[in-house]
DNA sequence: TAATGATAGTGAAACGATTAATTGTACTTA
DNA sequence: TAAGTACAATTAATCGTTTCACTATCATTA
């Protein structure tokens, strides 16, 4: 691979005046311009990003920190922040943390280390635990500084940029379209981990019950979120012949693992219990009984993400910022037989 | 960020002995090594991987380019090569090709360009177009050399590196299998697109309807690998009253999509139509009936890839090697029902 | 004609590491 | 004591860029 050097050489001028040809930030004569742009088509030249990071302390990369990537709702999050990134020309280092915190701390200091322009944070640091997690990431920022952008979450201060939804909405919308299709004992789902995206959800959930007078029917129960959590506490509960006629999980993993379980035990599903998940993973519309859902952007909040990161980048002076993307209802079988049946597109 | 010099400077070393004391490649004393690591430490030091690039000419770096994150086969691909390459210190740059081989060239320059140490690359060339595009990898190559491992495909020639399965047994056993539960007229639903992974799969079909007198009930319809595709054209060949019994499919998208046709048409699976996908994307293991399927180790893909490049890298007279995993049969309620009901564990 | 100004182009330092070549000190041996 | 040897530590070149500071050339003006 032919260097800045080489090209000089067979242009007959000096590195510099190849340098300001090729960045186009210094007058260069048509003459010269036109002998150096035949050298560095002859030699086939491309500049070397590593030289150049060294010297402008900018590699063009920015490091992405997950949960896990093979939780389905993640790689959408990925594909809408690697478009955006590669539409700015950054490029992208994955980290999965498998929902480590140590690992993913680990992940940070490495990035830090390996002087990428910015990070795109997926944190899975639980609610009781992020005074201490704000320290270390100020730490960290005061070590050396670089943007950071949260996504799902903030970290309870507004100092940090953060893509966020609007949880405790999607919590209310989905209980209260229960109620409206005439449910009354609802039961909520949440997350054992104490994550405030989840935790949200579930004051959503509350806020319509105390709406809606039913505050002395509330039950909340907890569980992982994975299908065979939610089958499994479900069937717990129907077995002690519940009189439960609405559910509402916190996310569409539990709903898809309940709907299972209810079907067993022989109830119909809206009829006898209506059932509502959230993020809208496109396997809810692969069910035979489509579920309905709160439907997350996903591939929005990466594309979003990413733009106000490089955004930050390109202009140090912006103030954190935290964005709320709204929820919307997707109406499907679970709750309404007329319910939308058509599949989500992606995934495939 | 402290820098090599501000450490010497700190222990009152020359920066060369600060090097050698973190390297470990030459013998510094001991009361200068604990000098030259307590100003490390004091310093808060990391060696700045640019800087160490641009001299060693390595970047510590893979890149990986898949087809499309978004289809759920590749999210545990993905996650195989993360683990492996962190294990042993590599970064992953990702890029996404959406199945488009001009994106995918221009990732291939990219990566080349970015001086990364190795590609995995997940291509979506098509067989009629491997010639042309061996030509573009061996100018590339001949250009500035890179290790290349590709995933599920060859091209064609035993020149590069590759992890793929043994789609052609998988096609085989597939067919066999709905030959053995008794079923005797099995279309096969295969790709559109001309991939190799994909034509094998078919060649199994054939092999296997050959091998037990099936030849002239062979029936093969081509379609997109998506569950609407498969949807729609098993609507239309079921309208027209057929006489299948058995199905296999190039994946499972088709299949589940294939499924939810049998089932609108008052078709009962498996006893009037077997059914058999190939990948076991998890999505197989959560339908209501749940779907054979010839089981792709993606993770291990993952992992083996980024091992056989590894190895490549840190030895360059190592021979291409072609890597072909075996499949294996996952029966389901869609073919037997007494069949495996447990969701994978994996996908949440 | 001499002094001044404008500007195209170049030289060289800098970024932060690694490492070959060299220096300088201490010790051994004749 | 002088020459030779060993080896710890340093100096300086190098990787490939960018960009500041400078030179050299030519035109302009008094």
């Amino acid at each position: 691979m032919a260097s800045i050097k080489e090209v000089a050489k067979e242009a007959g001028v000096s590195v510099a005046t190849v340098s300001y040809v090729l960045n186009k930030n210094k007058y260069v004569s048509p003459e010269l311009t036109k002998r150096v742009l035949q050298s560095v088509q002859k030699l086939n030249y491309n500049a070397n990003p590593i030289a150049r990071s060294l010297r402008n302390k900018k590699t063009k990369t920015i490091g992405v920190i997950l949960q896990n990537i093979i939780n389905i709702f993640f790689p959408q999050v990925l594909a809408g922040l690697e478009e955006y990134a590669k539409e700015q020309n950054y490029n992208l280092l994955f980290f999965n943390t498998y929902n480590d915190l140590n690992a993913e701390k680990e992940a940070i200091t490495s990035l830090m280390n390996m002087w990428v322009d910015g990070i795109i944070l997926d944190s899975c640091v639980p609610e009781p635990m992020k005074t201490e997690y704000v320290k270390f990431i100020e730490g960290i920022k005061s070590h050396k500084s670089v943007p950071i952008v949260l996504l799902e979450r903030t970290l309870g201060n507004n100092n940090h940029s953060a893509v966020t939804v609007d949880n405790f909405n999607g919590g209310y919308i989905a209980t209260k379209h229960l109620i409206d299709k005439g449910k009354n004992r609802i039961l909520h789902i949440g997350a054992i981990n104490e994550w405030s995206m989840t935790l949200e959800r579930t004051e959503g959930y509350k806020a319509a019950m105390v709406e809606y007078g039913l505050e002395d029917q509330m039950m909340i129960k907890y569980a992982n979120l994975r299908p065979q959590d939610g089958y499994e506490l479900m069937k717990e509960i129907l077995m002690q012949n519940s009189t439960i006629n609405g559910i509402f999980t916190a996310n569409d993993q539990l709903a898809i693992g309940a709907m299972k379980a209810i079907k067993e035990l022989g109830q119909l599903i809206p009829e006898d219990v209506a059932i509502v998940g959230f993020d809208n993973i496109f396997v809810s519309s692969l069910m035979e009984t489509t579920l309905t859902t709160v439907n997350v952007p996903k591939y929005e909040m990466g594309r979003l993400a990413a733009k106000q990161l490089i955004d930050i980048m390109n202009n140090d002076n912006i103030q954190p910022e935290v964005i709320k993307l709204p929820v919307n209802l997707i109406v499907r079988q679970s709750t309404d037989l007329r319910g939308e049946k058509n599949w989500e597109l992606y995934g495939w």
